[in-house]
RNA sequence: GAGCCAGUAGCUCAGCUGGUAGAGCAGCGGCCUUUUAAGCCGUUGGUCCGGGGUUCGAAUCCCCGCUGGCUCACCA
Protein backbone atom coordinates (compact mmCIF):
# COMPACT_ATOMS: atom_id res chain seq x y z
CA UNK A 1 0.00 0.00 0.00
CA UNK A 2 2.50 2.30 0.73
CA UNK A 3 4.78 1.10 -1.48
CA UNK A 4 2.30 2.98 -4.06
CA UNK A 5 3.44 5.73 -2.60
CA UNK A 6 4.22 8.20 -5.67
CA UNK A 7 7.60 9.37 -4.17
CA UNK A 8 8.75 6.08 -3.04
CA UNK A 9 8.26 4.72 -6.20
CA UNK A 10 9.88 7.37 -8.07
CA UNK A 11 13.00 6.59 -6.48
CA UNK A 12 12.84 3.12 -6.67
CA UNK A 13 12.89 3.91 -10.44
CA UNK A 14 15.90 5.75 -9.77
CA UNK A 15 17.68 3.08 -7.93
CA UNK A 16 17.38 1.04 -11.13
CA UNK A 17 18.70 4.21 -13.25
CA UNK A 18 21.54 4.10 -10.96
CA UNK A 19 22.35 0.43 -11.50
CA UNK A 20 22.00 0.70 -15.08
CA UNK A 21 24.63 3.48 -14.88
CA UNK A 22 26.95 0.63 -13.59
CA UNK A 23 26.84 2.05 -10.22
CA UNK A 24 26.32 -0.09 -6.95
CA UNK A 25 23.52 2.14 -4.76
CA UNK A 26 24.82 0.20 -1.73
CA UNK A 27 28.56 0.02 -1.87
CA UNK A 28 30.51 -1.34 1.05
CA UNK A 29 32.52 1.16 2.49
CA UNK A 30 34.23 5.08 2.10
CA UNK A 31 37.13 6.26 3.21
CA UNK A 32 36.29 9.35 5.12
CA UNK A 33 39.54 12.23 5.98
CA UNK A 34 37.52 14.64 7.78
CA UNK A 35 34.17 15.28 9.15
CA UNK A 36 32.72 18.93 8.88
CA UNK A 37 33.35 20.70 12.04
CA UNK A 38 36.73 19.33 12.41
CA UNK A 39 37.10 21.52 8.47
CA UNK A 40 35.12 24.19 9.82
CA UNK A 41 37.21 24.11 12.90
CA UNK A 42 41.13 24.14 10.94
CA UNK A 43 39.63 26.22 7.75
CA UNK A 44 43.15 27.89 7.37
CA UNK A 45 45.13 24.38 7.72
CA UNK A 46 42.77 22.72 5.55
CA UNK A 47 42.26 25.70 2.98
CA UNK A 48 42.70 24.15 -0.61
CA UNK A 49 43.35 21.00 0.73
CA UNK A 50 42.06 18.01 -0.58
CA UNK A 51 39.22 16.09 2.03
CA UNK A 52 36.91 13.36 1.74
CA UNK A 53 33.50 14.05 3.60
CA UNK A 54 30.69 11.84 3.90
CA UNK A 55 27.19 12.09 5.05
CA UNK A 56 23.47 12.90 4.13
CA UNK A 57 22.32 15.15 1.79
CA UNK A 58 20.09 17.46 2.79
CA UNK A 59 19.70 20.02 0.89
CA UNK A 60 20.30 20.80 -2.94
CA UNK A 61 20.44 23.83 -5.02
CA UNK A 62 21.15 22.83 -8.48
CA UNK A 63 21.86 25.31 -10.90
CA UNK A 64 21.77 23.88 -14.79
CA UNK A 65 25.90 23.01 -14.70
CA UNK A 66 26.61 23.45 -11.19
CA UNK A 67 25.28 23.05 -8.04
CA UNK A 68 25.28 22.97 -4.41
CA UNK A 69 24.37 20.96 -1.30
CA UNK A 70 25.06 20.36 2.39
CA UNK A 71 26.35 17.26 3.65
CA UNK A 72 25.14 16.45 7.08
CA UNK A 73 27.56 14.05 8.81
CA UNK A 74 27.90 13.16 12.78
CA UNK A 75 29.10 16.58 13.70
CA UNK A 76 26.93 18.70 11.27
CA UNK A 77 26.48 19.90 8.22
CA UNK A 78 29.27 21.42 5.27
CA UNK A 79 28.36 22.67 1.94
CA UNK A 80 29.74 20.84 -1.30
CA UNK A 81 30.00 22.88 -4.62
CA UNK A 82 29.49 20.57 -7.50
CA UNK A 83 30.60 21.66 -11.06
CA UNK A 84 29.69 19.53 -13.66
CA UNK A 85 33.11 19.84 -16.02
CA UNK A 86 35.02 19.29 -12.65
CA UNK A 87 33.36 16.11 -11.76
CA UNK A 88 32.14 15.03 -15.60
CA UNK A 89 29.45 13.99 -17.19
CA UNK A 90 28.14 10.71 -15.50
CA UNK A 91 29.76 12.94 -11.92
CA UNK A 92 27.07 15.21 -13.45
CA UNK A 93 24.18 13.04 -14.32
CA UNK A 94 24.33 11.07 -11.29
CA UNK A 95 24.10 14.00 -8.74
CA UNK A 96 21.26 15.83 -10.76
CA UNK A 97 18.77 11.61 -9.67
CA UNK A 98 20.32 12.15 -6.26
CA UNK A 99 17.86 12.94 -3.74
CA UNK A 100 17.44 14.60 0.31
CA UNK A 101 18.05 11.68 2.33
CA UNK A 102 21.12 10.35 0.59
CA UNK A 103 24.35 9.01 1.73
CA UNK A 104 27.37 10.36 -0.30
CA UNK A 105 30.57 10.38 -0.35
CA UNK A 106 32.45 14.13 -1.63
CA UNK A 107 36.33 13.73 -2.27
CA UNK A 108 37.55 17.66 -2.87
CA UNK A 109 38.86 20.74 -1.95
CA UNK A 110 38.32 22.78 0.73
CA UNK A 111 37.31 26.49 -0.01
CA UNK A 112 35.41 29.48 0.64
CA UNK A 113 32.20 30.60 -1.55
CA UNK A 114 31.80 34.33 -2.63
CA UNK A 115 29.12 34.55 0.66
CA UNK A 116 32.16 33.11 2.64
CA UNK A 117 30.87 29.70 3.42
CA UNK A 118 33.34 27.39 3.76
CA UNK A 119 32.71 24.50 1.24
CA UNK A 120 34.32 21.12 -0.28
CA UNK A 121 34.73 21.95 -4.29
CA UNK A 122 33.85 18.42 -5.23
CA UNK A 123 37.01 16.47 -8.16
CA UNK A 124 34.74 13.27 -7.18
CA UNK A 125 31.17 11.96 -5.90
CA UNK A 126 30.42 8.41 -4.74
CA UNK A 127 26.72 7.03 -3.48
CA UNK A 128 26.72 5.56 -0.38
CA UNK A 129 23.40 5.01 0.57
CA UNK A 130 20.32 5.43 -2.09
CA UNK A 131 17.35 6.62 0.64
CA UNK A 132 13.91 5.90 -0.97
CA UNK A 133 11.73 7.41 1.72
CA UNK A 134 11.50 10.82 2.02
CA UNK A 135 12.77 13.13 4.88
CA UNK A 136 10.66 15.62 6.21
CA UNK A 137 12.49 18.68 4.83
CA UNK A 138 13.12 21.66 7.63
CA UNK A 139 14.73 24.85 6.19
CA UNK A 140 16.46 27.31 7.91
CA UNK A 141 17.81 30.93 7.78
CA UNK A 142 19.53 32.95 9.69
CA UNK A 143 18.87 36.24 10.47
CA UNK A 144 20.72 38.80 12.72
CA UNK A 145 22.37 35.58 14.32
CA UNK A 146 19.08 34.42 14.78
CA UNK A 147 18.64 30.90 13.81
CA UNK A 148 14.81 30.43 11.88
CA UNK A 149 13.94 27.29 11.37
CA UNK A 150 10.72 26.25 8.46
CA UNK A 151 8.44 23.24 8.90
CA UNK A 152 10.04 22.01 11.32
CA UNK A 153 9.35 18.26 12.14
CA UNK A 154 7.49 18.96 15.21
CA UNK A 155 4.65 16.04 15.20
CA UNK A 156 5.49 15.00 18.89
CA UNK A 157 3.92 11.17 18.22
CA UNK A 158 5.91 10.57 15.02
CA UNK A 159 9.55 12.43 16.44
CA UNK A 160 8.98 9.51 19.37
CA UNK A 161 8.30 6.47 16.96
CA UNK A 162 10.26 7.43 14.70
CA UNK A 163 13.16 8.48 16.50
CA UNK A 164 15.86 8.08 13.14
CA UNK A 165 13.86 10.58 11.26
CA UNK A 166 13.89 13.21 14.43
CA UNK A 167 17.41 13.01 15.11
CA UNK A 168 18.34 13.58 11.34
CA UNK A 169 16.38 16.23 11.02
CA UNK A 170 16.27 18.05 14.66
CA UNK A 171 19.84 18.42 15.60
CA UNK A 172 19.37 20.12 18.98
CA UNK A 173 17.59 16.23 19.77
CA UNK A 174 21.04 14.70 19.29
CA UNK A 175 22.26 17.36 21.75
CA UNK A 176 20.42 16.17 24.36
CA UNK A 177 21.33 12.33 23.95
CA UNK A 178 24.89 13.24 23.41
CA UNK A 179 24.73 15.15 27.02
CA UNK A 180 22.87 11.94 28.36
CA UNK A 181 25.29 9.79 27.62
CA UNK A 182 28.07 12.49 29.03
CA UNK A 183 26.29 12.33 31.96
CA UNK A 184 26.70 8.92 32.33
CA UNK A 185 30.08 8.30 31.65
CA UNK A 186 31.30 11.43 33.87
CA UNK A 187 29.40 9.50 36.33
CA UNK A 188 30.92 6.26 36.12
CA UNK A 189 34.78 7.84 35.92
CA UNK A 190 33.45 9.82 39.07
CA UNK A 191 32.60 6.59 40.58
CA UNK A 192 35.45 4.20 39.41
CA UNK A 193 38.06 6.79 40.57
CA UNK A 194 36.12 6.58 44.15
CA UNK A 195 37.18 2.94 44.25
CA UNK A 196 33.27 1.52 43.08
CA UNK A 197 33.07 -1.27 41.24
CA UNK A 198 30.37 -1.62 38.37
CA UNK A 199 28.54 -4.59 38.79
CA UNK A 200 25.61 -6.39 37.09
CA UNK A 201 22.74 -7.82 39.45
CA UNK A 202 19.70 -9.90 37.51
CA UNK A 203 16.85 -7.96 35.73
CA UNK A 204 14.58 -11.28 36.05
CA UNK A 205 14.09 -11.58 39.71
CA UNK A 206 11.93 -14.42 41.44
CA UNK A 207 11.04 -11.96 44.22
CA UNK A 208 10.78 -7.87 43.37
CA UNK A 209 11.71 -5.82 45.98
CA UNK A 210 13.99 -2.97 47.14
CA UNK A 211 11.09 -0.50 46.24
CA UNK A 212 7.46 0.72 46.39
CA UNK A 213 6.00 -0.22 42.69
CA UNK A 214 3.92 -2.80 40.98
CA UNK A 215 6.26 -5.34 38.23
CA UNK A 216 5.96 -6.69 34.88
CA UNK A 217 5.89 -10.36 35.49
CA UNK A 218 7.70 -12.65 32.88
CA UNK A 219 7.83 -16.27 32.18
CA UNK A 220 10.86 -19.02 31.98
CA UNK A 221 10.01 -21.94 30.80
CA UNK A 222 12.19 -24.24 31.35
CA UNK A 223 11.51 -23.61 34.90
CA UNK A 224 7.89 -23.04 34.37
CA UNK A 225 7.78 -20.41 36.71
CA UNK A 226 7.35 -16.29 36.76
CA UNK A 227 9.52 -14.38 37.36
CA UNK A 228 9.40 -10.21 37.49
CA UNK A 229 11.31 -8.19 35.77
CA UNK A 230 13.09 -5.73 38.56
CA UNK A 231 11.67 -2.53 39.90
CA UNK A 232 15.28 -2.20 41.97
CA UNK A 233 18.69 -3.83 42.41
CA UNK A 234 19.07 -2.27 45.77
CA UNK A 235 18.47 -5.80 47.36
CA UNK A 236 21.38 -7.03 44.90
CA UNK A 237 23.74 -4.82 45.77
CA UNK A 238 23.11 -5.01 49.52
CA UNK A 239 24.10 -8.83 49.35
CA UNK A 240 27.40 -7.74 47.49
CA UNK A 241 27.92 -5.53 50.43
CA UNK A 242 27.84 -8.62 52.51
CA UNK A 243 29.57 -10.48 50.42
CA UNK A 244 32.53 -8.21 50.74
CA UNK A 245 32.79 -5.35 47.80
CA UNK A 246 32.90 -2.30 50.25
CA UNK A 247 31.88 -0.05 47.04
CA UNK A 248 29.57 -0.94 44.28
CA UNK A 249 27.04 0.70 41.96
CA UNK A 250 25.44 -0.25 38.54
CA UNK A 251 23.55 1.43 35.98
CA UNK A 252 20.09 -0.50 35.70
CA UNK A 253 17.24 -0.46 33.89
CA UNK A 254 13.99 -0.81 35.83
CA UNK A 255 10.58 -1.29 35.26
CA UNK A 256 7.50 -0.39 36.82
CA UNK A 257 3.96 -1.49 35.80
CA UNK A 258 2.62 2.25 36.26
CA UNK A 259 1.30 5.28 34.85
CA UNK A 260 2.98 7.20 32.37
CA UNK A 261 3.29 10.68 32.16
CA UNK A 262 6.13 13.29 31.48
CA UNK A 263 8.09 11.81 34.65
CA UNK A 264 7.48 8.03 34.15
CA UNK A 265 8.31 5.82 31.66
CA UNK A 266 7.94 1.84 32.24
CA UNK A 267 11.68 1.07 32.04
CA UNK A 268 13.83 3.75 33.05
CA UNK A 269 17.68 4.20 34.17
CA UNK A 270 18.30 4.17 37.86
CA UNK A 271 22.06 4.71 39.43
CA UNK A 272 22.40 2.33 42.66
CA UNK A 273 25.35 2.74 44.57
CA UNK A 274 26.26 1.29 48.31
CA UNK A 275 29.06 1.72 50.75
CA UNK A 276 29.91 0.35 53.63
CA UNK A 277 30.85 1.81 56.68
CA UNK A 278 28.75 5.29 55.65
CA UNK A 279 25.88 6.39 56.71
CA UNK A 280 23.33 9.11 55.29
CA UNK A 281 25.36 12.00 56.28
CA UNK A 282 28.28 11.22 54.17
CA UNK A 283 26.20 10.34 51.34
CA UNK A 284 24.29 14.07 51.33
CA UNK A 285 27.67 15.21 50.62
CA UNK A 286 28.53 12.51 48.34
CA UNK A 287 25.21 13.44 46.09
CA UNK A 288 26.10 17.47 46.00
CA UNK A 289 29.63 16.44 44.64
CA UNK A 290 28.07 14.32 41.75
CA UNK A 291 25.84 16.48 40.73
CA UNK A 292 28.34 19.44 41.41
CA UNK A 293 30.74 17.36 39.57
CA UNK A 294 28.62 16.02 36.53
CA UNK A 295 27.50 19.18 36.14
CA UNK A 296 30.82 21.10 35.86
CA UNK A 297 31.98 18.54 33.66
CA UNK A 298 28.87 18.00 31.62
CA UNK A 299 27.90 21.89 31.24
CA UNK A 300 30.83 24.00 32.71
CA UNK A 301 28.46 25.20 35.01
CA UNK A 302 27.00 24.51 38.13
CA UNK A 303 24.14 27.06 37.55
CA UNK A 304 21.19 25.43 35.23
CA UNK A 305 17.95 26.14 33.38
CA UNK A 306 14.75 24.22 34.43
CA UNK A 307 11.82 26.18 32.77
CA UNK A 308 11.85 29.18 33.81
CA UNK A 309 13.61 28.21 37.25
CA UNK A 310 17.58 29.44 37.72
CA UNK A 311 19.09 26.61 39.94
CA UNK A 312 22.47 26.20 41.72
CA UNK A 313 23.86 22.67 42.21
CA UNK A 314 27.00 24.26 44.16
CA UNK A 315 27.08 22.62 47.51
CA UNK A 316 26.13 22.67 49.83
CA UNK A 317 22.27 22.56 49.34
CA UNK A 318 19.50 23.37 52.09
CA UNK A 319 18.98 20.50 54.55
CA UNK A 320 15.29 20.30 55.84
CA UNK A 321 13.86 17.25 57.74
CA UNK A 322 10.62 16.11 56.18
CA UNK A 323 8.19 17.52 59.15
CA UNK A 324 10.02 20.91 59.40
CA UNK A 325 9.58 21.13 55.87
CA UNK A 326 5.82 20.26 56.32
CA UNK A 327 5.49 22.56 59.23
CA UNK A 328 7.77 25.45 57.47
CA UNK A 329 5.00 25.19 53.94
CA UNK A 330 1.80 24.14 55.83
CA UNK A 331 1.85 25.41 59.79
CA UNK A 332 1.22 21.40 60.95
CA UNK A 333 3.53 20.15 63.01
CA UNK A 334 3.25 16.67 62.05
CA UNK A 335 5.61 14.99 64.61
CA UNK A 336 3.46 13.09 66.97
CA UNK A 337 0.08 12.85 65.71
CA UNK A 338 -1.27 9.33 64.99
CA UNK A 339 -2.90 7.99 61.81
CA UNK A 340 -6.62 9.53 63.02
CA UNK A 341 -4.92 12.96 64.08
CA UNK A 342 -3.25 12.69 60.65
CA UNK A 343 -6.09 12.26 58.78
CA UNK A 344 -7.95 15.00 60.02
CA UNK A 345 -5.18 17.63 59.10
CA UNK A 346 -5.02 15.80 55.64
CA UNK A 347 -8.59 16.96 55.26
CA UNK A 348 -8.19 20.02 56.74
CA UNK A 349 -5.35 21.25 53.93
CA UNK A 350 -7.51 19.39 51.02
CA UNK A 351 -5.28 16.74 50.42
CA UNK A 352 -7.19 13.61 49.44
CA UNK A 353 -6.33 10.06 51.20
CA UNK A 354 -7.10 6.37 50.44
CA UNK A 355 -8.49 4.27 52.87
CA UNK A 356 -5.56 1.86 52.57
CA UNK A 357 -3.20 4.46 52.69
CA UNK A 358 -0.85 3.84 56.46
CA UNK A 359 0.60 6.81 58.87
CA UNK A 360 3.88 7.03 56.61
CA UNK A 361 2.06 6.98 53.37
CA UNK A 362 -0.56 10.22 54.68
CA UNK A 363 2.54 12.08 55.42
CA UNK A 364 4.34 11.11 52.48
CA UNK A 365 0.46 12.56 50.36
CA UNK A 366 1.23 15.80 52.15
CA UNK A 367 4.45 16.33 51.44
CA UNK A 368 4.66 15.55 47.79
CA UNK A 369 1.47 17.61 47.47
CA UNK A 370 1.95 20.95 49.36
CA UNK A 371 5.95 21.12 49.78
CA UNK A 372 7.78 19.06 47.13
CA UNK A 373 6.35 21.41 43.92
CA UNK A 374 7.55 24.43 46.38
CA UNK A 375 11.37 23.29 46.32
CA UNK A 376 13.10 24.45 43.53
CA UNK A 377 16.90 24.94 44.92
CA UNK A 378 18.45 21.79 45.80
CA UNK A 379 17.35 20.70 48.99
CA UNK A 380 17.68 17.76 51.10
CA UNK A 381 14.40 16.47 52.59
CA UNK A 382 15.54 14.11 55.73
CA UNK A 383 14.26 11.83 58.25
CA UNK A 384 10.99 9.94 56.67
CA UNK A 385 8.70 8.35 58.66
CA UNK A 386 9.48 4.58 59.80
CA UNK A 387 6.66 3.31 57.90
CA UNK A 388 7.10 4.55 54.50
CA UNK A 389 11.13 3.57 54.21
CA UNK A 390 11.06 -0.52 55.35
CA UNK A 391 14.76 -0.63 54.18
CA UNK A 392 16.26 2.16 55.87
CA UNK A 393 17.44 2.17 59.44
CA UNK A 394 16.02 4.16 62.16
CA UNK A 395 17.23 7.09 63.12
CA UNK A 396 20.13 7.01 65.71
CA UNK A 397 17.99 9.79 67.99
CA UNK A 398 14.52 9.27 67.13
CA UNK A 399 13.30 5.83 66.36
CA UNK A 400 9.98 6.95 64.63
CA UNK A 401 12.01 8.17 61.83
CA UNK A 402 14.66 6.69 59.37
CA UNK A 403 17.73 7.64 58.32
CA UNK A 404 16.78 8.67 54.66
CA UNK A 405 16.51 11.91 52.61
CA UNK A 406 16.08 12.81 48.86
CA UNK A 407 16.90 15.63 47.57
CA UNK A 408 14.39 17.48 45.82
CA UNK A 409 15.54 19.66 42.49
CA UNK A 410 12.97 21.86 40.80
CA UNK A 411 9.80 20.17 42.48
CA UNK A 412 10.77 16.46 41.60
CA UNK A 413 13.06 13.83 43.42
CA UNK A 414 16.28 13.19 41.77
CA UNK A 415 17.65 10.72 44.09
CA UNK A 416 16.71 8.73 47.29
CA UNK A 417 18.63 7.48 49.63
CA UNK A 418 19.41 6.12 53.25
CA UNK A 419 21.56 4.62 56.55
CA UNK A 420 20.89 0.96 55.44
CA UNK A 421 19.01 -1.49 57.52
CA UNK A 422 21.46 -3.93 58.49
CA UNK A 423 19.55 -5.36 61.20
CA UNK A 424 18.13 -8.40 60.28
CA UNK A 425 15.50 -8.59 63.06
CA UNK A 426 14.23 -5.51 62.50
CA UNK A 427 14.31 -5.41 58.91
CA UNK A 428 12.03 -8.84 59.59
CA UNK A 429 9.86 -6.79 61.34
CA UNK A 430 9.33 -4.15 58.86
CA UNK A 431 8.79 -7.00 55.95
CA UNK A 432 6.10 -7.78 58.26
CA UNK A 433 4.52 -4.39 58.46
CA UNK A 434 5.03 -4.80 54.75
CA UNK A 435 2.72 -7.62 54.81
CA UNK A 436 0.33 -5.94 56.85
CA UNK A 437 -0.15 -3.19 54.33
CA UNK A 438 -0.05 -5.59 51.50
CA UNK A 439 -3.10 -7.25 52.95
CA UNK A 440 -5.02 -3.82 53.78
CA UNK A 441 -4.92 -3.27 49.81
CA UNK A 442 -1.56 -1.82 49.15
CA UNK A 443 -0.42 -3.11 46.13
CA UNK A 444 3.07 -1.57 46.57
CA UNK A 445 4.07 -2.98 50.04
CA UNK A 446 7.24 -5.26 49.91
CA UNK A 447 7.50 -8.73 49.82
CA UNK A 448 8.96 -10.72 52.74
CA UNK A 449 12.87 -11.78 50.68
CA UNK A 450 13.86 -14.60 52.70
CA UNK A 451 17.39 -14.81 51.04
CA UNK A 452 17.72 -11.24 51.71
CA UNK A 453 16.98 -11.36 54.97
CA UNK A 454 19.45 -14.75 55.15
CA UNK A 455 22.38 -12.50 54.10
CA UNK A 456 21.57 -9.79 56.67
CA UNK A 457 21.97 -12.61 59.11
CA UNK A 458 25.25 -13.04 57.66
CA UNK A 459 25.71 -9.77 58.81
CA UNK A 460 26.12 -6.62 56.48
CA UNK A 461 28.51 -3.89 57.77
CA UNK A 462 27.01 -0.03 58.31
CA UNK A 463 26.28 1.46 54.78
CA UNK A 464 24.86 3.91 52.84
CA UNK A 465 23.35 3.39 49.81
CA UNK A 466 21.88 5.89 47.66
CA UNK A 467 19.87 5.57 44.14
CA UNK A 468 19.49 8.29 41.55
CA UNK A 469 17.29 8.47 38.69
CA UNK A 470 19.08 9.07 35.72
CA UNK A 471 16.77 10.17 33.36
CA UNK A 472 15.34 12.78 35.68
CA UNK A 473 19.09 13.95 36.13
CA UNK A 474 19.15 14.20 32.32
CA UNK A 475 15.73 15.90 32.20
CA UNK A 476 17.30 18.78 34.71
CA UNK A 477 20.43 19.17 33.47
CA UNK A 478 19.55 19.26 29.61
CA UNK A 479 16.66 21.24 30.91
CA UNK A 480 13.93 18.88 29.32
CA UNK A 481 10.05 19.12 29.49
CA UNK A 482 9.38 15.83 29.82
CA UNK A 483 11.07 12.01 30.26
CA UNK A 484 10.45 11.21 26.95
CA UNK A 485 12.90 13.66 25.20
CA UNK A 486 15.41 12.09 27.16
CA UNK A 487 14.57 8.19 26.26
CA UNK A 488 15.90 7.15 22.70
CA UNK A 489 12.85 5.12 22.03
CA UNK A 490 9.87 5.87 24.47
CA UNK A 491 7.39 3.51 25.30
CA UNK A 492 4.39 3.92 22.69
CA UNK A 493 1.35 2.36 22.60
CA UNK A 494 2.32 0.33 19.16
CA UNK A 495 0.90 1.13 16.48
CA UNK A 496 -1.55 -0.89 14.70
CA UNK A 497 -1.14 -1.58 10.34
C1' G B 1 -8.71 6.72 35.06
C1' A B 2 -10.88 12.09 34.09
C1' G B 3 -10.93 16.81 31.52
C1' C B 4 -9.28 19.86 27.48
C1' C B 5 -7.05 20.00 22.59
C1' A B 6 -5.40 17.84 18.02
C1' G B 7 -5.38 14.26 13.71
C1' U B 8 -6.42 17.34 5.99
C1' A B 9 -0.56 15.87 0.35
C1' G B 10 6.12 13.20 2.13
C1' C B 11 6.64 17.80 5.89
C1' U B 12 4.39 22.54 7.97
C1' C B 13 -0.38 24.23 7.75
C1' A B 14 -5.21 26.90 5.65
C1' G B 15 -10.11 25.36 4.65
C1' C B 16 -15.32 30.57 9.08
C1' U B 17 -21.48 29.46 10.24
C1' G B 18 -22.42 22.26 5.40
C1' G B 19 -21.93 23.00 -1.52
C1' U B 20 -17.85 17.56 -3.78
C1' A B 21 -10.14 19.96 -1.12
C1' G B 22 -5.95 24.45 -1.11
C1' A B 23 -0.89 27.01 -0.07
C1' G B 24 4.38 26.83 0.92
C1' C B 25 8.28 23.41 0.96
C1' A B 26 9.63 18.53 -1.18
C1' G B 27 8.69 15.68 -5.83
C1' C B 28 8.35 15.66 -11.35
C1' G B 29 9.52 18.46 -16.50
C1' G B 30 12.13 22.79 -18.24
C1' C B 31 15.95 27.36 -17.74
C1' C B 32 20.19 28.63 -14.90
C1' U B 33 28.53 27.18 -13.58
C1' U B 34 29.43 30.86 -6.31
C1' U B 35 24.00 29.43 -4.29
C1' U B 36 22.12 29.18 0.65
C1' A B 37 14.37 29.22 3.08
C1' A B 38 18.45 30.05 -4.29
C1' G B 39 15.32 31.97 -8.31
C1' C B 40 11.89 31.70 -12.71
C1' C B 41 8.06 28.82 -15.83
C1' G B 42 5.04 24.48 -15.87
C1' U B 43 3.12 20.19 -13.20
C1' U B 44 1.86 15.34 -10.35
C1' G B 45 0.09 14.09 -5.77
C1' G B 46 -5.25 13.26 -0.92
C1' U B 47 -9.80 6.35 1.94
C1' C B 48 -9.59 15.04 4.82
C1' C B 49 -7.63 9.13 11.52
C1' G B 50 -11.65 4.94 11.37
C1' G B 51 -16.97 3.61 11.70
C1' G B 52 -21.94 5.07 11.99
C1' G B 53 -25.75 9.04 11.73
C1' U B 54 -28.31 13.80 10.11
C1' U B 55 -28.78 15.97 5.11
C1' C B 56 -30.34 16.51 -1.75
C1' G B 57 -25.16 17.24 -0.24
C1' A B 58 -20.25 16.27 5.35
C1' A B 59 -13.17 17.65 5.92
C1' U B 60 -16.97 20.87 8.17
C1' C B 61 -22.73 19.13 12.29
C1' C B 62 -23.96 14.72 15.86
C1' C B 63 -22.58 9.83 18.09
C1' C B 64 -19.00 5.81 18.88
C1' G B 65 -14.04 4.38 18.45
C1' C B 66 -8.47 4.80 17.48
C1' U B 67 -3.87 7.52 18.19
C1' G B 68 -1.25 11.41 20.32
C1' G B 69 -0.33 15.98 23.28
C1' C B 70 -1.25 18.88 27.69
C1' U B 71 -3.34 19.10 32.66
C1' C B 72 -5.11 16.45 36.82
C1' A B 73 -5.35 11.74 39.37
C1' C B 74 -2.14 7.54 40.29
C1' C B 75 3.08 6.84 41.05
C1' A B 76 9.26 7.02 45.85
Amino acid sequence: MEDFNQLIQIRKEKLDKIREMGINPYPYEFDQSHKSRDIKDHFEDLEEKEVSIAGRMMSVRLMGKAAFCHIQDEQGRIQAYIRKNEIGDQGFELFKILDIGDHIGIHGQVFKTRTGEITVFAKEIRLLSKSIRPLPIVKEKEEDGQKIVYDQFADKEMRYRQRYVDLVVNPEVKEVFIKRSQIISTMRDFLNQQGFLEVETPIMQPIYGGAAARPFVTHHNALDRDFYLRIANELYLKRLIVGGFDRVYEFAKDFRNEGMDRFHNPEFTMMELYVAYKDYKWMMEFVERIFNHVAQRVLGTSKITVGTYEIDLAPPWKRLTMFDAIQEFTGQDLTDMDEKALRKVAGKLHVELEPEMGRGKIIDEIFGELVEPKLIQPTFIIDYPLEMSPLAKKHRENPRVVERFEPIIAGKEVANAFSELNDPLDQRARFEEQMKLKARGDLEAQEMDEDFLRALEIGMPPTAGLGIGIDRMVMLLTNQPSIRDVILFPQMRPENK
